[in-house]
DNA sequence: GAGCACTGC
């Protein structure tokens, strides 16, 4: 060519940074001259000074040192997997440079990079744009629920959550605006993250175009490279393999097993304060009560042994941390350890007690030591009863090497194992289990119909589930006319999947307006998928359950759920309000945002939003709609002294404490099951056996129901029924069009269109 | 008569 000279590195002014750069064949010496250029090559401003300085701290970053290698890989495949340890840079990097090898903005595409978490999704979005020099949510965004920072036209690298991807491709099963996608996190096994992989290996053979690189941690790197192998089955996808930046980390494990892991935590974390040097701990457990209790006794401890001897124990603080701890006290584990109690004294020490929250979402700078105890609560799904429960189980290898990689991130530290070697080589699992095989499947079978595919059982997965998981999933859909017999997607299922809920409550919105509740049941919906409104603290129990009492309606939780958000909203979003009455003012709000995005949706479908003048007709119609949606979660009274027994599944169950009705009525319809002293129902509504009957038929079929008591109670009711139909004298409300006329429907003033035309005249 | 590890739409 004879007018680049490639060993100078800023290119004449007014000169594309990236000329010369062909599509997917950058090689490194071009991408290095154009970071260096004083132009942006993205917007053609002049660098802002502080550009240059992040990138000879990015320089620094093991990636850098092998650009040429990845893009060469890069170039050469379609997919990619990659893996690199925290620190690596992989998160921050590898997108850039897929940006400047796919130039997607002169194409109008976008390189996408998908994220398990919020947080991640939002603040590395904020980290990249600072660094290639661009404005957040123009040039490079973010997308998560509730918050689309993105500008059409604009934005060419986009961070998001994998679930937001997921939801995009099932409005646009091509997703043709992305040239490249980035999986990152990969080896945490979302179910979100594994769905997508599997839509994406089949889209990539679809679209030839699309790029994909699979991002994980190292240990299970090569199960994706199998997976990934679509040029054949002998041909994996290539590995390409970032060095990490960590410090060493001594582990020890115990010579005898430890009979009470908390007692011997506890002991373990005193032994590290008197004998170990400065640096803090974190220890983990696994709930909320248990590290609340292992920090009082830590404390104590500690200050016992600092009595006997302040000349040489320093003061040593104990920070509980857990997800359903107020954010506020949460950052409490970023405070600096405390200072020594005298200026030769020794140091101070602190102590973070936490759950599997410390493991990937929270990073704590300053750790020095881990103790583990090889223990966690896990979600365990069973497919039999249909319920989720949590259960403490022992950790996986990958899951024990990322904990003890936490004692590693500022200096080489160390990690005590509350096991011995013997057990941690043989008897745990190399992987934690991926969510897809522990978890109810309805609302991932639901998306992955909508995305398109067609046999559910014989799907590509990454790991398939149990047929068992599986075939409940697609009952429950069949019930709820999501699915046809054939498992196709109904036109109602298509509707359910994009409402942003599990089905039996996406079903239930949906038919709301035939009940004159829709108003209401949108409520419902948005309270039931927010964390507990109830507070509860330890030392103020009466007082809250006195609050409580005040808000409850009798009648069902789902009532009461109601009146808790309509008292909110009347008392003006009140937080001192939420105080008096021991309510969650955060949780209420995130209803109110749900509530919303809820509506926006209805609104695309033409769903209104209706409601009923007379309160006592309405509550019957709202309980009437539960059963629309939650027919397979009904429990029926069995012998005297208020227990229950689920229907067909036939599990014994108590009324959760917390329930409000005030009494013990013959059927109810729940929204939890939860095992933890003994099996409880909780959020549970009162319904009439008739409603079961009528709006549930499939699934209230007495032919093929199980024999028992409750099939005897459904059956006298179906008799009186039939008896009443016959002698005239039925009152009518039994049937699903009587309901319609029995109350006037009061429309929200903004919405007087279209029920005339859905429901035909109504 | 008692509490749910952690994400996500």
């Amino acid at each position: 060519m004879g007018f680049d000279n490639p060993y100078t590195n800023a290119p004449p002014i007014g000169r594309n940074p990236l000329h010369g750069i062909l599509p997917r064949k950058a090689t490194a010496e071009q991408v290095i001259r154009a970071m260096e250029s004083d132009v942006n090559p993205f917007n053609k401003q002049p660098h802002k000074p502080q550009y240059k300085r992040l990138l000879e701290r990015r320089k620094e970053l093991p990636v850098f040192g092998q650009m040429s290698e990845f893009l060469k890989m890069f170039t050469q495949n379609q997919i990619v997997v990659v893996v690199g340890e925290t620190g690596s840079g992989k998160t921050t990097q590898i997108p850039q440079l897929v940006c400047y090898s796919d130039l997607p903005h002169t194409k109008g595409q976008i390189v996408a990079c998908t994220q398990p978490r919020r947080v991640a999704a939002m603040s590395v979005a904020e980290r990249v744009a600072n660094e290639m020099d661009v404005s957040l949510g123009k040039e490079v965004g973010y997308s998560i629920r509730f918050e689309d920072m993105n500008e059409p036209g604009a934005t060419f690298l986009k961070y998001m959550t994998d679930h937001t991807l997921l939801r995009e491709a099932m409005n646009d099963p091509d997703l043709k605006q992305y040239s490249t996608i980035i999986l990152d996190e990969a080896h945490e096994r979302t179910l979100a993250t594994d769905l997508l992989m599997a839509f994406l290996k089949d889209l990539a053979q679809r679209r030839s175009d699309l790029k994909l690189v699979v991002m994980s941690a190292t240990l299970d790197a090569h199960k994706f490279q199998k997976y990934l192998s679509i040029a054949g089955p002998s041909k994996p996808a290539p590995l390409f393999k970032i060095h990490g930046r960590t410090h060493p980390v001594e582990v020890f494990y115990t010579q005898e097993p430890e009979p009470d892991y908390i007692e011997a935590a506890i002991r373990t974390v005193l032994m590290i304060h008197r004998a170990e040097g400065p640096g803090d701990i974190l220890l983990f457990l696994t709930g909320e009560e248990e590290i609340e209790d292992a920090c009082r006794r830590i404390k104590f401890e500690a200050d016992d042994l600092a009595n006997q001897d302040p000349q040489s124990i320093g003061p040593l603080v104990c920070i509980p941390l857990y997800s359903s701890l107020p954010p506020q006290q949460q950052q409490r584990i970023f405070d600096p350890a405390p200072p020594s109690r005298a200026p030769s004294g020794p140091p101070g020490r602190k102590v973070v007690v936490s759950t599997n929250i410390a493991e990937t979402s929270l990073t704590i700078d300053g750790i020095v030591y881990v103790v583990d105890p090889g223990l966690s609560q896990v979600k365990v799904y069973n497919p039999r009863i249909r319920f989720e429960s949590l259960l403490v189980s022992p950790i996986s290898k990958a899951s024990a090497q990322q904990r003890a990689g936490r004692a590693g991130r500022t200096r080489p530290g160390k990690c005590f194992r509350l096991y011995m070697q013997k057990d941690f080589e043989t008897e745990l699992e190399e992987q934690t289990h991926p969510e897809i095989l522990r978890t109810n499947l309805a609302n991932a079978v639901l998306e992955l119909a909508k995305l398109g595919v067609k046999d559910l059982i014989h799907f590509d997965y990454v790991d398939a589930p149990a047929p068992e998981s599986l075939m409940r999933a697609l009952e429950l859909l069949n019930y709820l006319a999501a699915l046809d017999d054939e498992g196709n997607l109904t036109p109602l299922g298509a509707m359910m999947a994009d409402f942003p809920l599990d089905s039996q409550m996406a079903k239930m919105l949906i038919v709301s307006p035939e009940f004159n509740c829709s108003d209401e049941i949108l409520t419902i919906v948005a309270m039931l998928s927010v964390p507990s409104v109830w507070r509860r603290l330890p030392n103020q129990q009466k007082e809250a359950d006195v609050a409580k009492a005040l808000l409850t309606i009798p009648d069902g939780d789902h009532l009461t759920l109601l009146n808790v958000y309509n008292s909110y909203i009347s008392n003006k979003h009140d937080r001192n309000w939420c105080w008096n009455n021991y309510l969650g003012a955060r949780a209420l709000q995130e209803a109110e945002n749900v509530r919303a995005q809820l509506q926006r949706t209805m609104e695309r479908y033409d769903i209104e939003l209706v409601t009923t003048q007379d309160e006592r007709k309405l509550w019957q119609s709202i309980r009437k709609a539960l059963v629309c949606g939650f027919f397979m979660q009904v429990a029926h009274k069995e012998g005297e002294k208020g227990g229950y027994l689920t229907v067909k599944d036939n599990q014994v169950v108590s009324l959760h404490p917390s329930c409000g009705l005030d009494s013990s009525p013959e059927w109810v319809i729940f929204n939890e099951f939860i095992l933890t002293t003994k099996p409880y129902i909780r959020t549970v509504t009162e319904v009439r056996p008739e409603w079961l009957l009528e709006f549930a038929p499939n699934y209230f079929d007495l032919s093929t129901f199980p024999a028992g008591e409750t099939k005897r109670a459904l059956q006298s009711v179906l008799k009186k029924r039939t008896l009443k139909a016959v002698d005239g004298t039925g009152t009518g409300s039994v049937s699903t069009r009587s309901n319609k006329h029995d109350a006037e429907p009061k429309k929200k003033p903004k919405k007087q269109r279209s029920r005339a035309q859905r429901s035909g005249g109504g």
